[in-house]
DNA sequence: TCAATAGTGTCTGTGAGACACTATATC
DNA sequence: GATATAGTGTCTCACAGACACTATTGA
């Protein structure tokens, strides 16, 4: 710790929310108002301040870009980027979180009254945003996709009140892929602390009303709802 | 982006390098002959130079203080720590990197001389290392004992040749349990690119040779090895 | 009645855990 | 021979995938 070619920095923590909408994935992104990439897409964020901690200094990124209490969502650390060259401004190292979020109505406009909106996440790869903010999406949404098979995470993009059928859409627009209805069921209903029955019923447009769940307390899958072939 | 409370600090990479050794789980520590905590131990870090990226910076330090080539090691970005007051210095926000060696002989003194050695996890946990180390240890060993579940990490702690003993014996010191053997090869043998078969082999002191096999080409296992009961 | 969604039951194959048995080395 | 470690085969149970079937609503 005696070297002296140490650099004094900024420390950005910038926010990936996740959240599932009309059959895809989304991502809240700001249309920034400033230079650089003034008029480009970014994850929302900001810089840390001098007495805060790294996971305050992201719940009140939280609240001021989405108005949402954080301690409602689920929010975890994803990784730090630190490319000498990635802030054209000068050396700043960004702390990204991953924030999991109900389907919301839409985000409040920020105290910054910065432009959000929800964009699907297929939009916002390839080079769309700002920054590294693309690399840390795909980092963020393969975290997502990883986490459901073996936590809970699932139940964090669902209303407080979900079916099973709700449940089961987040992992099917997550993943992309189709499960079966009724071994999906079985699934569920046999992991113990996953779901827990409330008695209530909600019906749909058509059809036999289902039941209503609330979050379990297990935070992890035993035995884990494994994706057919990862890595492979 | 634009508020202006923002702090300029300095960050800090910190590498938690796990090893097996002895029927134990080791940590490689460095003794402080500064001050703050002089005469403690800690994890070998530095700071981040002005043009470095993370992962170089990690590379670095691993090089500097155990003489090893970087590339030769696993090494993945862990965590970052930022509470306001981890460092007396000053502000500073740690990256911390988790590496995983194979037994090696004794650490190199690195270019700073600090002195250098393997400690085991159990007597480094509980307070007894600077600053918040015993945190970052804690998740490093939390990362690697995951890991080993769904991916290939657990032959980084083996030489570049290893029977099927050597990777069980890492399972099961890292994760505290004994594993039947008979199903641990047959286990090994039917995943497709956990380990290759080289047609040598090696004599233990007493009883049968064992074949030896080099790491496959596979990072992911695909069914796991799952522990009996994670987070029940 | 039909259409649509919710939910149960059954069969089958894969793989994990338990454990008897065989193989090959040193003493 | 005894002992120690390496490695194979077999049985059983749990569970995932496939899919027939029943249940409950609105139109």
């Amino acid at each position: 710790m005696a070297d002296r070619h140490h650099v004094l920095l900024r420390l950005a923590v910038d926010l990936a929310i996740l959240t599932v909408r009309e059959n895809c994935l989304h991502v809240l992104v700001i249309e920034r108002d400033n230079e650089p990439y003034r008029g480009q897409y970014a994850l929302p964020g900001g810089f840390l301040r001098a007495d805060e901690d790294l996971p305050e200094a992201a719940e009140r990124e939280l609240v001021e870009e989405t108005g949402l209490d954080g301690r409602s969502l689920h929010l975890e650390q994803l990784a730090t980027y630190g490319a000498p060259d990635r802030d054209p401004r000068g050396r700043v190292v960004s702390v990204a979180y991953l924030a999991i979020a109900p389907d919301l109505p839409i985000p409040v406009a920020g105290s910054d009254a910065q432009t959000a909106a929800w964009m699907p996440v297929g939009n916002a790869l390839g080079g769309k945003l700002a920054f590294d903010h693309g690399r840390i999406l795909d980092d963020a949404v393969e975290r997502a996709k990883n986490k459901l098979e073996y936590t809970t995470l699932a139940t964090a993009f669902c209303a407080p009140l979900f079916t099973i059928s709700d449940l089961r859409h987040v992992y099917e627009v997550v993943w992309g892929t189709e499960l079966d209805p009724r071994n999906f069921n079985r699934k569920v209903a046999n992991t113990q602390g996953f779901v827990l029955p409330t008695g209530d019923k909600r019906a749909p447009e058509t059809g036999r009303p289902a039941a209503l769940y609330r979050r379990g307390t297990a935070g992890y899958l035993n035995p884990p709802l494994l994706r057919n072939g990862i890595g492979a």
